[in-house]
DNA sequence: ATATTTTTTTAGTCTTATCTAAAAATTTAT
DNA sequence: ATAAATTTTTAGATAAGACTAAAAAAATAT
């Protein structure tokens, strides 16, 4: 059945939300991601349901059906696809991508995904280091764990981003803080969880417990 | 002003209509190629007028304003743009990329369609030989002949279609009737206008007035 | 346990882009 | 020059997706 952007957009915030809880997502909390009002949240739901993508139950919250994660991981697998597409051919940032990945995501043609994923060298990251789901729609975890979570003394590498907002993205290439960098923890501050950080073993900086938490590294 | 997607085919439509002629273009030859019916029509060209895109007066047919043409050439641009790309870097045949770049036409970043210019190279054409609009909205003449206004015994090379659905150029393609092919007219039928052709010096093939008509050559 | 607050849903509108049916204007044919 | 045919416009409806205001349900606090 044919989707519209409307729809896919749903359903793709829905799998976003749904993916820290096994509950169901609430309006509200949907209402917020798409930027719009709970009521026009609640009347989507309900098309939603009809559609046979989600389980919707009155007060109890949305989840998504399999046929609509296969929907949301398809235009996930689109979106990182057109990111790799931006930032490796056409020399774009990581910071810039996001907004026309956005309209790219909705283009449809399954030749032109398969053309393009082969075009890319078949890329399982995306320049955020998010997975890219597979044509069939599996999609490896995310196995990197935020900086914060990491030991005093302890090495680690940048892996990817838990948050692809461009003034968080842009602060990371200020501070040299790019996919691959090496971070070497040298203290973590108990009064704010602030961390005293070398980044590539140049001269060490500070960075908040806000921005830690949204880094992924691999130890 | 931003412009919806059913803006932005009208404006398109339009301009292809108004290229043969000085005259205003007719409700029903726009609705014939909006698919869509003659009063959907007199309802979006009077908001177009609004908006200042065309000049619509009832009954006398619409034209383009200045700032009307400048948006149907930035997506003509774009479409074209897309399509050297979907053959180019993706591996697309000719007959495969209009629907595809139907899509991608309508997508917003004035970025993206520089970058995406400079990464094919800046081509001037389409890969069904048509110019393509330069970012200051000039777009060259189309300078090349239909193949039925060629005169028996000359010589020409294929340089661009005037049409371009499937099936015409599926049956070029089979036919060897690519860009840049060299064509040798044997005979011209007078009875209906058919012609003997020779392909790249192959064996002689017989090709109807309709379809010469399609063929854009330079002698 | 009840009152208050928050969340969610319903009801009724609005806008965009479409449609059908009917009216009006224009063009073509006699 | 008028009748007939065609084209175009108007009027009124519909569907998608959003909104506001008000009602209903659920969660929280006393």
């Amino acid at each position: 059945m044919a989707t519209s952007l409307a729809e896919e957009n749903y359903l793709k915030i829905i799998y976003r939300l749904s993916e820290n809880t096994e509950q169901g997502v609430s309006t509200n909390a949907v209402a917020e991601l798409a930027q719009t009002k709970a009521a026009s949240v609640t009347d989507m739901l309900q098309k939603l349901a009809e559609k046979g993508w989600v389980t919707y139950q009155k007060y109890q919250g949305v989840r998504l059906t399999p046929s609509g994660q296969k929907i949301a991981l398809s235009i996930i697998r689109k979106h990182r696809l057109w990111e790799v597409f931006l930032v490796e051919k056409l020399g774009y940032n990581w910071d810039e991508v996001h907004e026309i990945a956005e309209q790219l995501e909705h283009i449809e043609s399954d030749s032109l995904i398969q053309k393009l994923d082969e075009f890319l060298g078949f890329p399982d990251r995306d320049p955020h280091g998010d997975p890219i789901p597979t044509r069939d729609g599996k999609m490896a975890d995310q196995i990197y764990q935020p900086l914060s979570e990491i030991k005093e003394k302890m090495d680690c590498v940048l892996m990817g981003v838990a948050k692809d907002a461009a003034v968080f993205l842009q602060l990371l290439t200020k501070l040299d803080l790019n996919l691959g960098a090496k971070i070497t923890i040298l203290e973590i501050n108990s009064f704010d969880r602030s961390l005293q950080i070398q980044v590539n073993n140049a001269a060490p900086i500070f960075v908040s417990h806000e921005v830690a938490k949204n880094i992924l590294v691999k130890a």
